[in-house]
RNA sequence: GGCGCCGUGGCCAAGUGGCUAAGGCAGCGGAUUGCAAAUCCGCCAUCGCCGGUUCGAAUCCGGCCGGCGCCUCCA
């Protein structure tokens, strides 16, 4: 029995609406996804990680969710790269869709049912496009297609403009289309271009078709939810719900989600600064404030490399800390900040493996028995619960209320907290690091830490443990040497030659291992 | 010019009509420690400015100041 607590900020209402679905118990879920000519940046990892988020969401309160993700392949930008790289446009798309994935994979984007290809729904393209011809919303002009704004009478009801509020001229094709605000269905070819056959000649989609005429395909006419970045919302899914609603006379999704865009930090910390600006006296402002724009700065790239040295998790808690609508900015600063918040838990596993003896992480073998909780009704703690499970309740309904409140991403992080907090407390309180710990704290301390478990599942949040530096050497012979120089230590403290021990402790914080003195020994780890 | 968004402590960031304004980072004090690390406890903001609505507003309305996005195939 899917929750019906949950509630959507839809920007084609501008007002948070209770999501209720299309089909009872099922959502749909359409996300614009990259155009592959290069390699992605970190801006384009903002929806998949929202998205994801959502799913996950979703899919723990009852809902059966498919979520498709298109890959657009076909395109001028892809068409310049190939020439520029001198191979094929496949070979262009094929190269940066692999690089794309890697990177989703990296984050713990794997929740994505479905990731069409332009090039390989060609057929339900010029369908799409026939279809409009035929209800004249569309029209053909010497090989090309174009989407006839002037029909369409709710033409830009998203972002609330109208066609003659456009200022463009129509761009090259202007002449020969019958407004400037109509857009390209479909493209003829010119020589050497890639290109498809169609009752128009040869040629290749416009930018918006695909997705219309995908999202279709796989979620219907109608669907539940449609996502993209803010900068997507004009033109691109204006037209989206031009071509769809035009075509098929109902609408293209219910709920229209857009993430907030990221930017980067100047280097000095400010922002919006505006002094390059203002010297630039004749000006080309514009491009002074576009500096800060990630997708359209050259620094900001990169994200193989932000990936390797952060790790996946961080840049995800990074994402996910904020809430998915507003600007995330985008520095150092951050990331630093964001991997010592991440290093508490971390800390905290360790804590828990000394407690209990298990790992915190599941492994494929232990998801059977151990009940891990995947479904929020059975994530309820028992309503008698005292002490230690009831201020865990607590905060679970916090978060949970959070997240159903627009997936406040942001705000049920800060849970995780609290609840970490809790979890500390109760271990040091009742001395469960000891040997001599009560068997009943220790179990009801590995049922808190369930619920923990459970609530960072969602965020997609410590699932599996992060390779963390110092990859690639062998952990094993790592510690057996660590195990010694710890002994020696001890030795050296038993002594109390603590110029030993110190000296010990700190050329190996040196070179990263920290050293922490316990009642019930000396343990290391990284970082 | 048109259409929108935003402005909460040193930094990041929840809260959108009502207990003493979450949480994180940084900082300070204490517990613990041989000293540390980790952890725990405590301290640290009246919400850009002005006016209005209301018994009551960071939260609603108006104005101003500041920042940003789209209107150009940028997620």
């Amino acid at each position: 029995m899917p929750v019906e607590s949950i509630r959507i900020y839809n920007t084609l209402s501008r007002t948070k609406e209770a999501f209720v679905p299309v089909e009872p118990g099922k959502v749909g879920i359409y996300l614009c996804g990259p155009t592959v000519y290069k390699e992605a940046h970190i801006g384009h990892m903002v929806g998949p990680v929202i998205f994801d988020t959502v799913a996950r969401y979703l899919t723990y309160c009852g809902f059966e969710v498919k979520w498709v993700v298109n890959i657009t392949d076909v395109d001028d930008k892809l068409i310049a790269q190939a020439e520029q790289r001198q191979i094929p446009m496949a070979q262009v798309a094929t190269q940066m869709t692999a690089d794309y994935c890697a990177n989703l994979l990296e984050m713990g984007v794997d929740q994505i049912t479905e990731m069409p290809r332009a090039t390989e729904n060609m057929n339900e393209i010029i369908e799409f496009i026939g279809q409009l011809i035929d209800r004249e919303f569309a029209y053909s002009a010497d090989g090309d297609v174009f989407f006839d704004v002037v029909r369409n009478s709710e033409y830009g009801k998203l972002t609330n403009r109208s066609p003659d509020d456009q200022q463009g001229e129509g761009g090259k094709a202007a002449s020969k289309k019958r407004s400037p605000g109509d857009f390209a269905l479909w493209k003829a070819a010119r020589p050497g271009e890639p290109s498809w056959e169609s009752p128009w000649g040869q040629g290749r989609p416009g930018w918006h078709i695909e997705c219309s005429a995908m999202s279709r395909r796989f979620l219907g006419e109608t669907f539940d939810i449609h996502g993209g970045g803010l900068d997507l919302t004009f033109p691109h899914h204006e037209n989206e719900i031009a071509q769809s609603e035009c075509c098929h006379g109902q609408p293209m999704a219910k709920y229209w989600m857009h993430n907030g865009l990221m930017r980067a930090s100047t280097a000095t910390g400010k922002v919006g600064g505006r002094s390059e600006r203002e010297t630039d006296a004749d000006g080309d402002t514009a491009e002074a404030s576009e500096e800060t724009k990630i997708s359209r700065s050259k620094g900001a790239g990169g994200l193989r490399t932000l990936l390797a040295e952060h790790g996946g998790e961080l840049i995800r808690y990074f994402l996910l800390r904020t809430h998915y609508r507003s600007t995330i900015v985008f520095g150092p600063e951050g990331l630093e900040e964001a991997g010592t918040a991440l290093d508490k838990f971390y800390t905290f596993f360790d804590r828990y493996t000394r407690v209990t003896g298990k790992s915190f992480y599941l492994t494929e073998s232990d998801e059977e028995d151990r009940s891990v909780i995947q479904r929020r009704d059975a994530g309820e703690l028992a309503s008698d619960s005292e002490g230690l499970l009831s201020e865990v309740a607590d905060l679970r309904q916090s978060f949970l209320t959070k997240m159903d409140d627009d997936f406040n991403t942001g705000g049920a992080t800060s849970d995780l907290f609290l609840i970490l907090n809790v979890l500390n407390r109760y271990v040091e309180q009742n001395r469960l690091e000891e040997n001599k710990a009560d068997p009943d704290h220790v179990a009801q301390f590995s049922r808190a830490v369930e619920t923990f478990r459970e609530l960072a599942a969602l965020l997609g949040l410590f699932l599996k443990p992060q390779s963390r530096a110092g990859g690639g050497a062998s952990e094993e012979v790592l510690d057996k040497v660590l195990q010694l120089m710890i002994q020696m230590r001890t030795d050296a403290r038993a002594n109390k030659d603590f110029a030993t021990s110190d000296r010990i402790r700190d050329e190996l914080a040196e070179v990263g291992v920290t050293l922490e003195d316990r009642k019930e020994g000396t343990v290391w780890r990284l970082g």
